[in-house]
RNA sequence: GGCCAGGUAGCUCAGUUGGUAGAGCAGCGGACUGAAAAUCCGCGUGUCGUUGGUUCGAUUCCGACCCUGGCCA
């Protein structure tokens, strides 16, 4: 069997919120390390959409090859089982060419699927979920959670009656498979018997990352977001229901474009959007275990995760 | 200078016929299985501008003062 060497090092992953500075630390790595970064990020696979997501620029691209990126249009939608399938053949693949992967990002339900697995479920349906939303319109979620409480009661029993989207997605499995999510769901097993090593920037001062996540928005701005977002809202294909444009920034700044507010109304949104990102990553990381957590504003942090990858990397 | 309106949570404001006050947003904590940068849950953080007076008791009523708008000079 042609098995690499790689094959059987943890799979080194750096993650935490926004805005502290993974990607710097990402590039750094890998001029020390023949590394191909892959993204864990469900912004930056939207094409079009690259300064609020702070996608790597080109020039970075051509020095350091990227995965998971500009995978598909704003008016698709992707989705946390593709992550897992793309994710797992960028692997494959970097790893059949001698190389070192590295997966940079802070969508932690794309990272919990990869790491713990993720059910065997459809994807979601347009036409079953419009039918839905117009029930939900007549009748209200908390009927519609009252009917998934019929036919699958444990679904029913961990989701809130306000909480529409995952009422919705439980009832839509349960319309297209017949069976309850919740019974699917607790059939999940491991996506790749593969390890993973965990490093989290966990900001320790929460006004120091505030004031970064203004000053990034800021510099988003400076750099022309709102002609990028602008340039989308002009397709005319594309509503604020798309969940590329429910990403924080392009959110605020289309609502501003279709009328609802002031720019600096929108910025300071999108910046107060920003913020709660990081505190629900924050939240995610917390109650990981076996996650190696370092301060993105400590002195000794780039050589604090050189050290937390050794057994991932070796050198060129 | 005169008149009017207002000064209550970090912000925008509501309210108390006198018994020390509550919404939205922000913030903080949490949940999270194909939309996840999504979606949802919980938590009110306060010299009620200052200072006298009336009162058992004043953020509330009265006086003075300070500050911010607006109008008239």
């Amino acid at each position: 069997m042609g098995v690499p060497a790689e094959a059987g090092r943890p799979i080194a992953v750096l993650t935490g919120p926004t805005g502290t500075g993974k990607t710097d630390i990402a590039l750094a790595l890998a001029r020390e390390f023949p590394l191909e970064i892959v993204s864990v990020d469900s912004a930056q696979v939207y094409r079009g959409m690259d300064i609020g997501s702070a996608k790597p620029s080109p020039e970075i691209r051509a020095r350091v090859r990227h995965h998971l990126v500009d995978l598909v249009g704003p008016e698709e939608s992707y989705s946390a089982g593709q992550f897992v399938r793309d994710c797992l053949r960028a692997i494959e693949d970097i790893e059949r060419r001698g190389r070192v992967p590295l997966l940079v990002g802070g969508t932690m339900l794309y990272l919990r699927a990869l790491t713990g697995g993720i059910a065997d479920l459809p994807e979601g349906s347009p036409e079953v979920r419009a039918r839905l939303d117009a029930e939900a319109a007549a009748l209200g979620w908390p009927a519609l959670h009252a009917r998934l409480a019929a036919v699958d009661p444990a679904a029913a029993a961990r989701i809130h009656p306000n909480d529409a989207q995952r009422i919705q997605r439980a009832l839509e499995v349960h319309a297209t498979t017949g069976e309850p999510i919740s019974a699917l769901q607790s059939r999940t097993t491991a996506a790749t018997p593969r390890e993973f090593r965990l490093v989290a920037l966990m900001p320790g001062d929460r006004a120091r990352l505030h004031a970064a996540l203004a000053q990034r928005f800021e510099g988003m701005m400076a750099a022309g977001l709102l002609d990028e977002v602008r340039r989308l809202f002009e397709r005319g294909d594309l509503t604020d229901a798309h969940p590329a444009i429910r990403a924080v920034g392009y959110r605020q700044l289309w609502a501003h474009l279709a009328g609802a507010c002031s720019l600096d109304i929108a910025v300071e949104r999108a910046v107060a959007a920003t913020r709660q990102l990081a505190k629900r990553q924050m939240t995610w990381l917390r109650s990981m275990s076996l996650i190696h957590s370092i301060d993105p504003y400590g002195a000794q942090c780039f050589v604090g995760v050189r050290e937390a990858f050794s057994g991932s990397f070796h050198p060129l």
